[in-house]
DNA sequence: TCTGGGGTCCTAGGACCC
DNA sequence: TCTGGGGTCCTAGGACCC
């Protein structure tokens, strides 16, 4: 059995953990730059805000019934998943983040009733963490994903659903949409529909040939798994990730070359300390800056540069320099960049890594000291305590209104109490 | 005025090998 | 006239996820 705990709403419910008045009031929280909608309390959602809603085309709504509005603040998230997680640990030795919201739970060789263990694990989660969380179990985890939204819409659940006996899995897929199963997409969705597929059982009851011939092995893996065979195994070790990837959107269009490098010089940093903290190595990367979609008569430019790092890095000054370069070889005159980004496509891992014959190793050794200590300085002081010179102030260009407190990652943050 | 960010996997096709 | 057979690796593009 799988157990698939996912929390509701998240990042709006990781506001309301410290602002219990907003409790009953719709929330939403956007993304960078205070662009779009991306986590909507039930409230919000009740008003018909829907996710990717970009703000200014809901300012009405919001007005109208005072939604409580949030930026984006990821330090707060991720620290409250971590939270989450540490009292998953305590109900399976065995358990896969699967993203910052959810994660799942090998129920191998534990011996409960599995319907109050659901249950338990979400009132726990909630007194703990004050997140509330839906935790559904069933054979596969395509099922238990399913089990869990099922958590969401019938309140009467308290959070935790098991599904396991054929007659109820038939059951709910007979009423369950295609296109709200994990691992059917809008593409998908689309040529299902012209089969005439509308619901999770309309697709378990397609022909094999059929699923394999057109959905090739996602497709099937996910039809047999809505069928109660596993074959999406847990992936509880955490691999080294084969690429990275910073970018942002600015607030304002760059239209300035050094103003563009000094954001590049960030993201990279960003980058390159993501790097360091999984022991890799980069080899090879790309560097881009796209004008705005959006603005149609506008010239348009998707420029990017392909950097080789001939003998790999991961040293902070050095991967900066060749970010710069490539940002300087990608820079075109007359257009208005609206988000730029470094891709690291090529890494490996530092065990085990040569360095070419011709490198100079005193240098190399000089340099990686350096490195260590910018990592131990912002690692103790914070992000941006040490920066290079072309960083400039370290700081992004970005818009960010209605961020709340850094509640549980910064000091001075931190709320305070008062005894009568 | 204003529209996010970061990943993974699979497949087909080309280059290259013997 | 007639032109093999089998591999691997890499990449781009497409699909999916949150």
């Amino acid at each position: 059995m799988y157990a698939l705990a996912d929390c509701n709403n998240f990042f709006a419910s990781c506001e309301r953990v410290f602002r219990p008045e907003l409790n009953g009031r719709p929330v939403i929280v956007l993304s960078n730059n205070d662009g779009c909608a991306v986590a909507r309390s039930n409230e919000a959602k009740a008003l018909g805000i829907k996710m990717g809603d970009p703000l200014f085309k809901i300012s009405d709504i919001v007005e109208k019934n005072n939604v409580a509005v949030f930026s984006g603040n990821f330090a707060l998230y991720g620290d409250m998943s971590r939270r989450v997680q540490e009292v998953l640990r305590g109900y399976s030795p065995c358990i896969e983040v699967y993203s910052i919201d959810e994660a799942f739970l090998d129920l191998d060789g534990i011996d409960v009733d599995f319907d109050a263990y659901a249950k338990e694990i979400s009132r726990e989660c909630w007194r703990q963490t004050s997140i509330p969380v839906s935790v559904g179990i069933a054979p596969t985890k395509t099922l238990a994903k399913i089990a869990s939204k099922l958590c969401k819409k019938y309140p009467k659940l308290k959070g935790g659903c098991y599904m396991h006996k054929p007659q109820d899995i038939e059951k709910v897929l007979r009423k369950f949409p295609a296109e709200d199963v994990w691992g059917i997409g809008r593409r998908m969705m689309k040529r299902l529909e012209t089969m005439g597929v509308k619901t999770a059982w309309d697709y378990v009851s397609l022909p094999e040939t059929t699923v394999r011939s057109l959905f090739h092995l996602p497709g099937f893996r996910t039809w047999k798994e809505l069928k109660g065979i596993p074959c999406i195994e847990m992936e509880d070790i955490i691999e080294p990730r084969k690429t990275i990837c910073v970018s942002r959107s600015f607030s304002k269009e760059i239209t300035d070359r050094s103003e563009l490098c000094e954001q590049v010089a960030n993201f990279a940093e960003s980058a390159v300390t993501k790097l360091r903290g999984q022991k890799s190595i980069a080899l090879e990367m790309i560097v881009f800056a796209i004008t705005n979609r959006f603005k149609e008569y506008a010239p348009q430019a998707f420029s990017s540069s392909h950097v080789v790092i001939p003998d790999g890095t991961s040293d902070h000054r050095v991967f900066i320099r060749h970010a710069l370069e490539g940002c300087r070889d990608l820079w075109r005159p007359g257009y208005g960049y609206k988000k730029a980004g470094v891709v690291i496509t090529k890494l490996v891992q530092e065990e085990g890594f040569s360095h070419s014959l011709f490198s100079d190793m005193e240098a190399l050794e000089k340099e990686s000291r350096l490195s260590s200590s910018i990592d131990s300085i912002n690692k103790t002081y914070g992000c941006g305590a040490v920066l290079l010179g072309s960083q400039g102030t370290g700081e992004i260009k970005m818009s960010r209104e209605h961020q709340s407190p850094h509640y549980t990652t910064l000091w001075s943050d931190i709320p305070k109490a008062k005894v009568r």
